[in-house]
RNA sequence: GGAUGCUUAGCUCAGCGGGAGAGCAUCGCCCUUACAAGGCGGGGGUCAUAGGUUCGAACCCUAUAGCAUCCACCA
């Protein structure tokens, strides 16, 4: 029996521990069912789980939990990333409190640290794992640094290598001067920052004219190697040729024309710095100019900036305009706002920079995932429109810049002899008496990428995961990762494994405060799940996050929403408690008798078939908002409002075995259709009803039996139900307490046979005539049946409800009349939709000619 | 500059071609024996605006406005 009140804690405690120890979540205990798989979207050992992650997690434990009931074979892979970059930087920030530098460890103790680093937030994760519930298989958990991950990675690496798809180059790349390390495109974050916008007069050899140039980054004009004007200004097209002279450091600049030059912009005339912009670095490869690097690393200005040499970039940028006004060159100072590039993980203003990395050349890639979209095989988006995002994403994509200046990571498998310099790029480490591996490390996403096959066994095909479970069955993940990782995952598992990796993705928003703003650390509005676990129970918190939304938009937490959760599922436990008292000690559950029912029973039995089948439907598209919405509907209005209250009419009769059995068999639903929001209370509930199994975890989800329809019995309770409404609403407006006694007479019949004894007891009824007079006294009209309230009335009173029922019911008859005599309706409806309205309209007649009658005699 | 989403009750949001919904808030009345984290009843909306398609539009189309997000460019 359950306890009076519902306690989460006690609910809770040592259920998951009984779950992970029956082995409940391990894959493959029978290959018989058909399979069903996943992967978690491995969260980053930075630190602890936030409420981002509990809503993608539930989503997939509730994915899981329902396919499991539905007689799948369910595997979930689980594990972590080891997230070079975002981790380095914590463990560097970390060691910085210390007064430490990750050069003074050295990468050995540097790694040394970062693996302790990983060990303890691990740990966390997966006790957070633990608390939300999630029916993950631990015997199967997997890290992006383990070894089966690395090897997979260096297969893949030296594969692509082979196949001229990874190259070495020298270009502009993203550089994160903090973290001292490249970056790809995405990792840069950008952001309208206010700048300045310097202008300078630059002279002209042979000339006493001055051209102003103006530039937002002056540090970088010790790199310039021209000044472009467009061909077509014609202020300047006397000048192209001729030399201008850098103010900076006093270097002749030719003078050039180029369309690439915007007229409008600036002063229509534009310095260039192959070695620190891209477009420059694309106009200096059309005329052969020389890249000139003026920053180091740590964008610290290098020789070439003379007496500047070693000021930060900025300091250098402060001095170099003063002495530039001092000598008269400086024209004006525009503030301006522009768009700036910050490192997404250190937040360091990002310095676009030549240099040499490794790359991942995309367009051959891109079009295998452009072109298995056109296919069948294609991944199905979860809403749609997301898979626009990805096409037009991969079909603009860049080469991938895939190597690291970091330590954290996987080591690039390419070896450099040490003699000839020769590169040997190889899955085996070569005799490292002759050979150098590469320093840097791989971006961290290069691995995430293989995470579908790679734990499932690949590369080695014959892995039995990989052969049963993969590709895996749906990805639940964030809009926000679509580029970083979903894109990747898709390409290499179509080049490497010729499939996609996963039939579905389901995406999901991002969860904001109360006020609609980002959770993030700076604003401190972060919300963390184990607080909100704590005071509501893991279970409402699931239920809140992933029923409060819709998918692929952003939602907000709300603490009001959050306890409406715990009151349903307290209003379920209540339900369930009831119900179990009710069925008593020696109760032994059979499906309901259908030639047993009372007309109470059939109707909600007709009803859960419905709610079912619904259910079923909503919870196979991933549409767990409105799954939840339709079963919240019937718990509550459905089951405990009216089914609940009315089935106590024959529970107390005594002989009620069928209602006993239909309040056991819409019971055990309704729980085992929650279950995979709420495990936990759910499965404590389902423990204590008679004739479980082990655990809830071993179900089978309620199927539709269409042996339970009864349209008439739901007709006929839905009357009774309108004359109990009817009533209460007559009591509330009259002033009557709700429980006054009440005489009431219907006529010409009940709505049901026995119905009178429901409505005495639901209405307070003193005394129920059965009549086939007409009827007297404050009256109502049902199809076929009217109810009357027996009381000396004021007829006034009386004349003008019956008004506002006429006018009413007039209004309701002549939509219908206007609708059904509407040729277009009628040529063009579909059948059903007509029938519905003529049967409304009949009815709605009938209704209005006994209003009338009733007027004519008062 | 390009793209996408949102605009529905006081607040937060569902619904996305056949008569406007939920939670919370609000107003009455109830400590009724599963539940006061409760019960019963009520009030509250020209579904952003303007056109169009359709027998029928909150829902589809087109424009407009506001808000948000993503991508690209920015000397």
């Amino acid at each position: 029996m359950l306890d009076k009140n519902y306690d989460h804690k006690l609910v809770e405690e040592g259920k998951y521990e009984k779950w992970v120890n029956a082995g409940y979540f391990k894959g493959g205990l029978d290959k018989s069912k058909p399979p069903f798989s996943m992967v978690i979207p491995p969260p980053n050992v930075t630190g602890k789980l936030h409420l981002g992650h509990a809503m993608d997690t539930t989503l997939e434990d509730i994915i899981c939990r329902y396919k499991r009931l539905k007689g799948y074979d369910v595997l979930w892979v689980p594990g972590q990333d080891h997230a070079g970059i975002a981790t380095q930087a914590k463990v560097e920030e970390k060691l910085r409190k210390q007064g430490i530098s990750r050069y003074d460890l050295g990468r050995e103790k540097f790694l040394e640290k970062a693996w302790e680093w990983k060990g303890e937030y691990s740990d966390t994760i997966r006790k957070q794992w633990a608390s939300l519930g999630l029916s993950v298989d631990y015997t199967r958990e997997r890290f992006t640094l383990d070894e089966g991950l690395s090897n997979a990675v260096k297969h893949v690496f030296v594969t692509l290598y082979k196949e001229g798809l990874i190259y070495q180059g020298e270009r502009i790349i993203n550089w994160d001067p903090e973290l001292r390390t490249a970056l790809s495109n995405i990792e840069v974050i950008h952001q309208d920052d206010e700048g300045e916008f310097f202008h300078f007069y630059y002279d002209v050899e042979g000339s006493d004219e001055k051209l102003i140039v103006a530039t937002t980054r002056p540090e970088t004009m010790f790199g310039d190697t021209a000044v472009f004007v467009n061909p077509k200004d014609e202020r300047y097209k006397h000048l192209v040729g001729k030399n201008a002279i850098n103010p900076a450091n006093g270097d002749p600049l030719p003078i050039m024309a180029d369309s690439y030059v915007d007229i409008e912009f600036g002063t229509g005339a534009m310095k260039c710095t192959p070695a620190h912009d891209p477009n420059d670095f694309a106009l200096a490869k059309k005329y052969g100019f020389p890249l000139i690097k003026v920053l180091d690393e740590s964008a610290h200005m290098n020789e070439l900036a003379g007496k500047y040499k070693g000021m930060d970039r900025y300091e250098c940028r402060k001095a170099l305009v003063a002495d530039i006004e001092a000598n008269g060159h400086l024209y004006k100072i525009e503030k301006m706002v522009h768009s700036v590039g910050h490192s997404e993980r250190s937040g360091a203003v990002v310095e676009p920079m030549l240099s040499k990395q490794w790359f991942v050349k995309m367009t051959p890639l891109a079009e295998k995932l452009l072109n298995n979209q056109k296919s069948e095989d294609k991944v199905n988006f979860v809403p749609k429109r997301f898979e626009n995002v990805l096409i037009r994403w991969m079909k603009n994509v860049d080469d991938w810049c895939v190597s690291r200046q970091l330590w954290w990571g996987h080591r690039i498998p390419a070896y450099y002899n040490k003699e000839t310099g020769e590169i040997l790029v190889s899955e085996v480490e070569p005799d490292m008496n002759l050979y150098t591996q590469d320093e840097d490390v791989l971006d961290t996403w290069f691995s995430s990428a293989l995470w579908p096959f790679a734990t499932m066994g690949w590369p080695n095909s014959e892995a039995e995961d990989f052969k049963r479970y993969f590709p895996t069955s749906v990805l639940v993940t964030g809009y926000d990762i679509i580029f970083f990782w979903v894109s990747r995952m898709v390409f290499q598992s179509l080049h490497f494994t010729d499939k996609a990796p996963f039939k579905e993705v389901l995406i999901h928003g991002l969860i904001r405060d109360e006020q609609g703003r980002k959770m993030s650390k700076s604003l401190g509005n972060g919300v963390d799940p184990i607080d909100v676990i704590e005071r509501y129970g893991v279970d409402a918190m699931r239920y809140f996050i992933t029923t409060n939304s819709t998918p692929g938009l952003d939602e907000r937490y709300s603490e009001t929403k959050m306890a409406s959760s715990a009151a349903y599922l307290n209003k379920i436990w209540n339900a369930c408690r009831y119900v179990e008292m009710t069925l008593g000690e020696d109760y032994k559950p059979a499906l309901p008798n259908k030639k047993e029912l009372t007309p109470i029973d059939a109707a909600i039995l007709d009803k859960l078939q419905r709610v079912i089948k619904a259910v079923t439907k909503k919870m196979d598209e991933y549409q767990f908002g409105q799954a939840s919405s339709i079963l919240y509907d019937f718990v509550y209005d459905d089951f405990c409002s009216s089914y609940l209250e009315m089935s106590k009419v024959a529970l107390q009769k005594g002989d009620s075995k069928a209602t006993k059995d239909t309040l056991f068999y819409i019971m055990k639903s309704i729980i085992l259709m929650i279950y995979p929001y709420a495990p936990f209370v759910t499965e404590e509930m389902y423990l204590s009803l008679p004739e479980h199994l082990d655990s809830i975890m071993l179900e089978t989800y309620p199927t539709y039996d269409k042996n339970y329809l009864n349209a008439k019995a739901v007709k006929a309770v839905a009357t009774l139900e309108n004359m109990i409404k009817d009533i209460r609403n007559y009591k509330s407006t009259s002033g009557l307490a709700p429980n006054e006694k009440v005489k009431l007479s219907l006529s010409p019949k009940e709505p049901f046979k026995g119905a009178s004894e429901y409505l005495a007891r639901f209405s307070f009824a003193s005394s129920i005539t059965i009549t086939k007079e007409e009827l007297g006294g404050n009256t109502f009209l049902y199809s076929g049946m009217e109810m009357a309230v027996e009381e000396d009335i004021d007829k006034e009173a009386l004349k003008a409800k019956l008004l506002k029922d006429e006018e009413k019911l007039i209004a309701e008859v002549s939509r219908g009349e206007k609708m059904l005599s509407n040729p277009g309706f009628v040529s063009k409806a579909p059948k059903a939709k007509i029938d519905i309205e003529t049967e409304k309209l009949e009815k709605n007649k009938e209704l209005l000619a006994t209003v009338r009658a009733k007027l004519a005699n008062l």
